[in-house]
DNA sequence: CATCCGCATCGACGTCTGTCAATACGTGTG
DNA sequence: CACACGTATTGACAGACGTCGATGCGGATG
C-alpha cells in the first residue's frame, strides 16, 4: 500500500476516504478505502481495537494484550503493526514498553465512507 | 452466536454488529463484523457499491456493471455475490435480468460498528 | 421447438495472509 | 558490563482469495 503518508498531524479528515457515494470511486480511491478496511477485516484486529478502545486510560501495554487474545506474541506483535500502519492505532514506547491509544478520526473516516446519502 | 448485547433501538436489522467500544468483542462478535469488513474490503465490491448507489434509480442491472469495472462476466458476478451474500445488496431477478439496489440500513451497521464513544 | 443471451458455477492458477517457532534488537537492571 | 526481558523481524507453511476461460442453466424470442 503506499499511502501517502505526508500527513503530520494524522487526523487529516478528507485525504484518505472518499465517499463511498457521491460519485464513482475510481480506482485508487477504491484501493485506499480498501486498504483501510482490509485492516478491519480480521477478528483479532478488531478485538484489538476493542480492547484498546476500552481501557480505561484509551491506552494499553503491549505486553496485556496477547494473553486475552489468545495469540502468540509475534502474531499480536504482526497485528499491531498492521493497524498501526493503517493509521488505526497509535504507538508510544515507554521504556521497554509499547503502548498503544486508538486514533478515532480514523475510525470515523471509516464510518463516513461508508454513510450513504439518505435513500431508505 | 452467542451475543447477549441486544439493540433495543432500531438500526440493528439483524443483531449482526456489536459494538467495536462498550466491551471487548468476544471471538464470535468479532468474526461476524471481520466478516462484513471483508465484503468490504476489496476494491472491485467497493466500486461496485458506489456505482449501485449512485445509480439515479438505486438500482442498476448486472449486465451494466462489467463494463466500467473492467473485469471479466464472472469475477463480477462472484463479487456481486458476496455483497449479496454480507446483505449489502439485494438483487431481484427481473426476466433474464439481475437487478441490483444497495442495502442502506446494512451499510449503516459498518458505520455504527465503528464509532467509538467521544473520547477527545 | 430451436436459438440466443444473461448470469451463475466450476476448475485452475498465482498471490496474499494469518500463524507460530526461532531469532535478533534494545532497553533497563543488577 | 553482562544479563533479563519486552518487542520486532525472519522464515516457513497452510489456507483463503481474486481472477479468468470454459461450461452449464434458465428465461425470452422468433
Amino acid at each position: 500500500m503506499s499511502r501517502t503518508r505526508s500527513d503530520p498531524d494524522g487526523t487529516d479528515a478528507t485525504s484518505c476516504c472518499p465517499p463511498l457515494a457521491g460519485s464513482f470511486l475510481d480506482e485508487s480511491e477504491a484501493e485506499d478505502l480498501a486498504g483501510l478496511m482490509k485492516a478491519l477485516a480480521d477478528p483479532v484486529r478488531l478485538r484489538l481495537l476493542s480492547l484498546i478502545a476500552n481501557a480505561p486510560t484509551g491506552e494499553v501495554c503491549a505486553c496485556d494484550l496477547a494473553g486475552p487474545l489468545g495469540r502468540s506474541q509475534p502474531t499480536v506483535s504482526h497485528h499491531l503493526s498492521v493497524l498501526t500502519r493503517a493509521g488505526l492505532l497509535e504507538r508510544e514506547q515507554r521504556g521497554k514498553w509499547a503502548w498503544f491509544t486508538v486514533d478515532g478520526a480514523r475510525l470515523a473516516q471509516v464510518a463516513d465512507a461508508v454513510r450513504l446519502p439518505q435513500h431508505s
